[in-house]
DNA sequence: ATAGGTGCAAACTTTTTGCTAAGGG
DNA sequence: CCCTTAGCAAAAAGTTTGCACCTAT
């Protein structure tokens, strides 16, 4: 794999991301530095880095959003806003993968677990 | 809500289909009663009745997929063939819920765990 | 040197919308 | 009878692709 500075500043934008950006919010990130940089550049290598397992695509409600964080974690998502945040629970993962054994013919990898329901803000309207 | 022709094979089709049908899916499927029925209806009525929560959205793998189960359950998603099943386990959903009471300033109303991994199939390759 | 990546535009796919006619409550 | 909905077509939004040029290795 090249490293480009696409590709580099796509990463990098993702890591210091706080949230799940969408294609649009990487692209105007990323514009900040590389104002060249192309739409097309930034779907190809989002696509890519999901592949290769450095990001991952978080789809909910049908917008396609991505991470870097890669450690294990599972997501809350306001119903109201859209809002999404991480939620670390190695004891939810566990229990999940636990539960996971029993499951047949199927050999499961990762598992997450997702929360809906409704933030502060939205709660009170 | 009115109930037309339409919404009703619409909804029939889910409530009968054996798995997580796309929006073309369901437009094929339901176009062997319906001949007359539009694209744009199918869309509509999926979004209307996801909204009315008497189907659920299933977005996974960026693709929209619905069904007509409401019964709360987890899905098991195979990483090779994309194909998704139904997985219940109540004992799941109680102790995610449980958890969920520990999350500060955020009203859970549901939860659903994913498991991502390799089916039978997909895993001899 | 060259395999793979970039930018751009165009092609495609997916989803929503405006309009007129029609049908359900 | 009125208001919501269907069908159609067109528009908008989201994503991929072909190609000529460029760059990381």
């Amino acid at each position: 794999m090249k490293y480009t500075n696409q590709r580099i500043e796509i990463l990098e934008f993702l890591k210091e991301f706080d949230g799940h950006p969408t294609v649009d919010d990487v692209y105007e990130g990323v514009r900040k530095k590389l104002t060249r940089i192309s739409k097309a550049t930034v779907y190809n290598n989002l696509r890519f880095l999901a592949e290769k397992g450095l990001i991952k695509d978080v789809n909910i409600k049908g917008v396609s959003r991505f991470e870097a964080n890669l450690v294990p974690h599972h997501h809350i998502i306001c119903i109201g806003c859209g809002r999404i945040s991480d939620y670390e629970s190695e004891e939810l993962t566990d229990y999940s993968l636990k539960i996971a054994g029993d499951i047949e013919g199927f050999e499961v990898e990762t598992t997450d677990t997702n929360f809906y329901g409704f933030c502060k803000e939205c709660k009170e309207d």
